[in-house]
DNA sequence: CGCTTTTGACCGGCGC
DNA sequence: GCGCCGGTCAAAAGCG
């Protein structure tokens, strides 16, 4: 099959595997994450917070459909929207005015440290939180949000 | 008492 | 076909 659904023009070299998370972190380009964290999350808690965050990349992906027909069998796969973040914390539980519960923790081989998993605790909640230390920067948290919430954050 | 957390195992996909 | 990797679920325990 061939996966070009890719939107950045990226030529994986032979080095490893490289965590497609670095990719994510590239996209701090930009304009306006004002209106993003207004519109989408409430953030602005978040900065609020006093474990002093600053500095976060947000990626956007956009919804589209994968159909293989080379096997006869159509695969309608929709992309939910990913948002990465990248914050300084010495703390990995940021709290973002959302009720999450932690389903599981995995080791990645590229990182000495282990990537935590959390669910919205909420019913009807189909987000999900990715953490992950920076391997790069441990001081760096790295929070992937897949989904979007569909209750009030309070 | 309810809910969250924690670890391990399991699974699906992909690569070689 | 097997191995690797990432992701998810499950059961039990701990804590408020």
């Amino acid at each position: 099959m061939s996966t070009d659904n890719n939107p950045k023009p990226e030529d994986s070299p032979d080095s490893d595997d490289f965590t497609n998370l670095s990719e994510y972190l590239k996209l701090d380009d930009f304009e306006d994450p004002d209106s993003f964290f207004t519109e989408h999350a409430p953030f602005q808690d978040f900065q609020a917070k006093d474990f002093g965050a600053s500095g976060s990349t947000h990626f956007q992906g956009s919804s589209s459909t994968t159909r293989d027909t080379s096997s006869g069998r159509e695969i309608q796969r929709e992309v939910k929207e990913r948002v990465a973040f990248k914050t300084k914390s010495e703390v990995e539980i940021l709290d973002d005015g959302y009720k999450w519960r932690k389903y599981g923790k995995k080791m990645v081989k590229n990182s000495p440290n282990p990537r935590n998993y959390y669910r919205c605790s909420v019913d009807g909640c189909p987000v999900k939180k990715r953490v992950e230390r920076d391997r790069d920067d441990p001081k760096y948290v790295i929070t992937t949000y897949e989904g979007v919430h569909t209750h009030p954050s309070s």
